[in-house]
DNA sequence: ATGAAAGCGCTAACAG
DNA sequence: CTGTTAGCGCTTTCAT
């Protein structure tokens, strides 16, 4: 037993040069050994991976996709990684992409469309297709976009692109139905960022609910999707009177928990305040968070398997995949107030 | 305007030759005028840039590898991807990477030194090093595995590895006044996973520092450092009698929390909680969790620094950075019963 | 069934 | 300053 430390340089990984002069043949015997185990003698081919693993080679990804143009690798991009909202959806897809022996590579958007394009210009080259979730990115761009990757989109649906979206129709309706049911009257829909397609679904799957019902609708905003949005969302809310709010998402919900807290505006009481996506944190706040729950990592997971049906297999038809949604009843929500 | 939907089959990329084909100059000269734009006439450079763009060439990051070995990728790997104290470290890195012009690979280990060692082996060959947080793997495999890669640790110390880790025997020595101030004379550590560094340095670090002020302490556990590990925690703490308990990490903590108030249990009054991490939920339950907190965005920016300086700027000696850590007093913390 | 040779896209020597 | 050449590790014809 050495009692060195690690080594400090890694040694250089052998080539497949290496084993085939250890094992006596050639570069392309050692080649097909591994990867047209069929076309050579099988008694070769065991020695040939014998000596392989004794040297510890494997072989290098970067050589095989100079010559086949894949890297095995796809790539997802999601707005903000720190966001509990995509942590199911990066674990889907790690999962998907881990079954499928392939890389995940993560990009973080930081909300930006500017970073989102750099990220897709950088990352193309090395990867086979791109996961957008939630890209912020114009139609156009995406389309531009498209011309030199293969992509597919979680929660957003552009023509000529596979996507996974939560169905947001029936979402919506639910949380209608819901606050109608304890005698709401009307709702205000606090919004988040303007670029947001699924804020835009949540916006009108609410208003075409509420309007079914006779039920008075209204839209502020935008307001940032986090806690700290929270304070002007719930001041507003508040100053307009409202009996119900709807929140953009989670993070705003909790933000605008904290601040009706903080001014003694009782909840559900005087307010009733629904999220969406169900969040890590959404059942721990004080009172629990009514929330629109989606299975984000069956989305993740949905999306990396088409993206590798369209890169892999061929697959050129793109497909929509509809993931349903649904109502998570807690403590934000009540009776309206007479 | 074609109403064609977006391309299915992203067309081909254009290569170095196609370039220098289309500028009417040699390939070397494209590289260069990329690579090393000093040695190049400034207006053959600009020609050759301005059709490299027409053509929207960029560089293929797999052929650069293949020549100079490196793919200037850095790998991270996480124990689970989805736990919010992960976010920052993520986070962090990421920051850094793409700072350094980096790409960033994530990998979920899921908590297993197995899947561990199958992530290091199979990115291995495609990524220039790895940081391994909070690493599952024993330190004769890391070892092993620091053979054929760089490695720096974050919250794991081994010797002949960099690293970064917090101050917990600062932090725990806060969390030990803090409850000694409040007249505890005792207190539980409801343990996690045994294969965790951090859980057994602060364990030593809280024993140590309760010696110091002759409090008793004693170890539970190990508990899953989940929200659902906290029930049982919690049941054993309030079993043993104990007037404060300090929890393996925040989501153990919360899971405490959860439990206790159940059980009509009141915190503070009946029993202290004390958690480490600060993540993010840690403020919305109630009571609030006093909590230790980390800068994981710091750790994980700061190893990136330290991988990419061994990595790629030849720094041989293996450097230790420690983060402070900080004790954020809420909640969940009070005089112990009389 | 196996070996030899060419070439994937790019960079680095080496001429000129 | 720029073109030519060789070669990174691997797969893939094409011979044998």
């Amino acid at each position: 037993m050495a009692s060195e430390p690690a080594a400090r340089h890694p040694r250089k990984r052998a080539t497949i040069t290496d084993v085939a002069r250890a094992a006596g043949v050639a570069a392309s015997t050692v080649s097909r050994s591994f990867t047209n185990p069929g076309r050579v003698n099988s008694s070769t081919r065991e020695h040939v991976l014998e000596v392989a693993a004794e040297l510890g080679y494997s072989p290098n990804p970067m050589a095989r996709a100079l010559e086949s143009g894949r890297t095995n690798t796809l790539a997802l991009l999601v707005p903000d990684i720190t966001n509990p909202y995509f942590a199911g959806v990066i674990k889907g897809a790690e999962r998907a992409a881990a079954a499928a022996g392939r890389t995940l590579v993560l990009g973080d958007t930081q909300e930006s469309a500017a970073t989102e394009a750099r990220l897709l210009q950088r990352l193309g080259p090395a990867v086979d297709g791109f996961v957008l979730s939630a890209s912020r990115m114009p139609d156009d761009d995406l389309r531009r976009a498209a011309e030199l990757n293969t992509i597919t989109l979680v929660n957003r649906a552009v023509r000529g692109f596979s996507c996974v979206v939560a169905d947001y129709d029936s979402g919506t309706r639910q949380i209608v139905d819901h606050l109608a049911s304890f005698g709401h009257r009307s709702l205000i829909f606090l919004g988040g960022p303007p670029e947001s397609w699924s804020g835009a679904r949540r916006w009108f799957g609410l208003r075409a609910a509420a309007q079914e019902r006779d039920m008075e609708v209204r839209r502020f905003g935008p307001y940032s999707p986090t806690l700290g949005g929270g304070a002007a969302a719930a001041d507003a809310a508040v100053a307009a009177g409202a009996t119900a709010v709807v929140c953009h998402n989670d993070m705003l919900a909790l933000g605008v928990l904290r601040r009706l807290h903080e001014r003694r505006v009782a909840v559900p009481e005087d307010i009733s305040v629904v999220g969406f996506d169900n969040i890590f944190g959404s059942d721990l706040c004080t009172p629990t968070l009514t929330t629109l729950a989606e299975r984000t990592e069956d989305a993740g997971s949905r999306a990396i398997e088409m993206l590798g049906r369209q890169t892999y297999e061929g697959v050129v038809e793109p497909a929509a995949s509809v993931l349903p949604t649904q109502l998570v009843v807690r403590g934000s929500t009540g009776a309206a107030p007479s």
